[in-house]
DNA sequence: CCAATAATGATAATCATTATCATTATGGTA
DNA sequence: TACCATAATGATAATGATTATCATTATTGG
């Protein structure tokens, strides 16, 4: 089955986000930049901890894997980074990025094609809970299906 | 953080479990039947592997963690469990029940409350996707939030 | 430059899940 | 009913991702 994972991203991000890093990371490392920088120049991508440590270790030869894990998890409790699962095991993380106030990746995993959704499909919804009181600071979605070719290729 | 989880249960549900059941599982054993009668008995609930296990036990006394595993797994793959990762690392099961056709859990991890939402946030999306000849299976929905009484209590 | 302390990397430990495989149970058939 | 082919089970080893440990290294403020 080809299976469809939209992943909605987070409305609300501090622009502040260097401040932030040096508020709350205390130091900013060749290892911490290494993993920012991959983080940044994959934006968009979906990177396991794994995928990361190979992308930084260019930057920072022998950087360890925990310090990778350290360093992401770290990140994702500020709001810099998502931290999500896909149903294979193991955390892919992404960049949150300030540019796109809410957008959403459509990724076709059995076919690899790429769709995107600019609808702000759950505004409705989180006002609704905003006035009930919520305050909510991220929101993840995942949509299985079959991609219309693969649909249309079922009968 | 408080973090409230909302699932969004699927749409798509065939009424013959049990033909379904009798083919594509070939056999119904005691231990297939101990595991399908604790996700019955604790519709709505998300269970862990472990959780199943202990609770099936009671039924199936010297049952193993691999069957409740295969278990689980076939059955989510024939649609009828639902299986979910709350980021800590382990999957949850649920039961996908049909009488309800679309319905979404809320989960305040934080204070422990449950909130239950009718709304058929995604409709509006599904449909648009429909028309562009996607076929949805499933979605699931993750939020996270401060819910009403940690909001206030932040300050 | 030094001291206090945070960060790192190597590696062991943990935890959930999967694979292996000998044993047991099942359903169909003679 | 007994037998056979085969599916299912359970114990356990293996795996893979993540986390914890801890000695060593790097950093910052004074």
């Amino acid at each position: 089955m080809i299976m469809i994972i939209i992943i909605g991203v987070k409305k609300e991000l501090d622009p502040k986000l260097l401040d932030k890093l040096e508020k709350a990371e205390y130091r900013i490392t060749r290892q911490r930049r290494a993993v920012m920088k991959v983080m940044y120049e994959q934006k968009g991508a979906h990177l396991s901890a794994e995928e990361v440590l190979v992308a930084a270790r260019e930057k920072a030869p022998n950087l360890g894997i925990a310090t990778v894990y350290r360093t992401l998890d770290r990140l994702a409790s500020m709001g810099i980074l998502y931290k999500t699962e896909f149903n294979e095991g193991k955390y892919r993380y992404e960049l949150a990025d300030a540019d796109l106030h809410q957008h959403h990746h459509i990724l076709c995993i059995g076919c690899g094609k790429i769709f995107e959704l600019e609808e702000r499909l759950l505004d409705t919804l989180e006002q609704q809970l905003e006035r009930e009181g919520f305050h909510i600071i991220n929101h993840q979605l995942k949509i299985l299906a079959y991609c219309p070719d693969c649909n249309k290729s079922r009968k």
